[in-house]
DNA sequence: ACAATACATCGATGTTCGTCGAACATCGAT
DNA sequence: ATCGATGTTCGACGAACATCGATGTATTGT
């Protein structure tokens, strides 16, 4: 695996990062990010094919969210810093409200 | 026009919520409707066709995010106060960050 | 060299979305 | 009864999406 793309953070919209965070999928692993630290793309089981896991990852590369770190034949994911520079508040407040009861 | 359907806040999920604010046209209608009054639907100027600002406006309800109130051959549309309850701060965060700069 | 691993990408499928024009329904006014 | 205004709904369209299995591609280990 040789560089996956990130954009710049500048050229993410409003409306890019609020569609990444509207997948219950992808909000499960921005959850499981949120400890800071790096976690291996294989280690999400969150029921859904290798391949779908894989577009996932992309979309929430596209929105600026996370960053994705190729290590050999595995690759490493993690939020991205600058995010809350750019949509400051939006990755708490949305997760804040990622409970059981808003869940779908 | 006869009773729009407004589902129950308590089914509306996060998902639904943030997909109908992920588009920058229904953005645009409910910053205009920050200012805590009704407004009628056709006073919404934003470059689409009627029938498009209808189907928004359908996708806004059903996100639990406006009301809908036919008056005659008109329809007032308003914030539903109780949208707040339900994911607090969700609209405060977004719209504070829907700015030039992250808009599109 | 070879096989296995870990992930990306491709191709396909069915669904949803944003958009439009046209048709329809409701109401107020003439 | 008719007309015009205001919205909703319908039907259609291409684009995007979530999903899968299969294939491709590096890289690590044997």
């Amino acid at each position: 695996m040789r560089s996956l793309d990130h954009p710049q953070l500048s050229s993410v919209s409003l409306s890019d990062a609020l569609a990444a965070l509207a997948d219950p999928t992808r909000r499960a692993v921005v959850r499981v990010l949120t400890d800071g630290r790096e976690h291996l793309a294989g280690d999400f089981d969150l029921g859904v094919a290798q391949s779908t896991l894989s577009h996932h990852m992309k979309r929430l590369r596209q929105g600026g969210i996370t960053h994705s770190r190729p290590d050999g034949t595995r690759c490493w994911v993690s939020l991205r810093p600058e995010f809350d520079a750019r949509f400051p508040g939006l990755l708490r407040t949305v997760l804040g409200l990622d409970t059981e009861e808003t869940r779908s």
